[in-house]
DNA sequence: TCAAAAGTGTTCTCAGTACACCCATGG
DNA sequence: CCATGGGTGTACTGAGAACACTTTTGA
């Protein structure tokens, strides 16, 4: 019938696929996107890649924990958390007990990205060229990618991977590294500009070998209303400076 | 740092909101969302009217839980069904141990809904005329409401609500009723032509007080190419009849 | 022949796109 | 003064909204 007090048979974690923009030496100043990954220290899939993770602690709230666990592993700090899916599939952890992974998606600000731990276990990539990853891992994150180019073309989510002042070029270059083509800087200007989501400073970007850009700051007083009538919780987790 | 093998410090159950259309002898013809509630039985919330769900089995697949569960509640074998949120805040679950909710949305045809077992603890709620639910199942509620309005605007769900064959109008009622408000009839066939969603038959509906309108049906040979990347399953649970 | 819904045609608006062109700075 | 990206103007296109109009049935 009905809910009984028995104990799922499932252990539960919480993962994050973290996204950042990386500018390789081979694509020569062209922006892309690169995620981080961690090395797994045991069985199952020992020494394969696999996203940053862990358990869920008592009296942790589920976004709390995707952001810590990422902090802990990686060092870093997002600048937008927002859950993607869980996967709970019966097979999903050959041999042993079944994982349901509630499984997170972060951006995180090129800057903040720069100052990220890496060593043995832990490796940036980029997004549309990972190798063979643990678990389902790969599936993860191929949606991850899907949900960040869809919600990039209809919300505001560019801006965390900028810091507090941007060109429109700049914005404009997270757009093309996400959604994998060039855009025309004339419309997208006014279209960015149309929508009210950036508002012009009277500062400028000086040291260009062209004409300065002006520089445009995130519209604070405008409501996203794109994220549903969920209770915003924008940041869960202000980072803990090891 | 990475995740051990802990056992995470929390029950995992499944729920599912589960969406019909109704006709109200009030409203008089025109139909609307309603969804069915089940009692709770014991505390915390005995009497209150929550989502019907339950724990997750051994070897099962989570959408395969919630079509389960709900079939198990109600009688009711859903004709939609999809993932919505991971509820899993420390605070959700006052005085209990804390529930980590993974809620499902459904849809099911109107006839399969007159079908619904109904009595002492499982009634149904014009949804946006809810009384107060136990947990934190108003907001889901209202999140899942959100989502099903959302996706009825570029997606194809409103077929679910209808069923083998269906008129444009019929089709057209579906829209109105979530979306709560009237479409222009002309209009409304153009963009669903156009959309090649539907297929004309050769067949017609007799027996109206008018011109017989075409029947049509679902177009089973378009991509739905709106879910993302993730693995289709469409019916994890194919109706166990009591 | 009339009411009512099925179904068609026409127009308007607006967002997105393509692309020509001027502006301002460092070298 | 010139190369380069910043920034503006303008025209084209397609989707959606508004609404007038014709068609086909039962009563």
């Amino acid at each position: 019938m009905t809910a009984r007090h028995e104990r799922a048979s499932a252990i539960l974690a919480v993962s994050t696929v973290i996204f950042a923009l990386r500018t390789d030496e081979e694509t020569a100043g062209v922006p892309q996107v690169w995620l981080p990954l961690v090395r797994r220290i045991r069985e199952p899939f020992e020494g394969r890649w696999a996203l940053p993770g862990g358990p869920l602690r008592v009296g942790e709230d589920l976004a709390y924990a995707a952001a810590r666990t990422l902090n802990d592993t990686t060092g870093l700090t997002p600048s937008y958390l927002e859950q993607l899916y869980a996967f709970g599939d019966a097979d999903r952890s050959p041999g042993a007990e079944r994982v349901v992974s509630v499984v997170y998606w972060a951006l995180v600000r090129s800057e903040e990205a720069e100052r990220a731990s890496v060593g043995e276990n832990v490796a940036w990539f980029p997004a549309d060229d990972l190798p063979e990853l643990a678990f389902d891992h790969n599936v993860i994150v191929q949606y991850a990618l899907w949900r960040l180019r869809t919600k990039m073309e209809y919300s505001r989510i560019a801006h965390a991977f900028l810091g507090e002042r941007f060109t429109l070029a700049q914005l404009r270059a997270v757009h093309e590294a996400v959604l994998g083509k060039a855009l025309d800087p004339a419309n997208f200007r006014r279209t960015i500009e149309a929508s009210g989501t950036v508002v012009a400073t009277d500062e400028y970007l000086t040291g260009t070998p062209h004409r300065p850009p002006r520089l445009y700051r995130y519209n604070d007083s405008i409501d996203l209303a794109d994220a549903g009538p969920l209770p915003r919780q924008q940041h869960p987790f202000e980072g803990r400076s090891a």
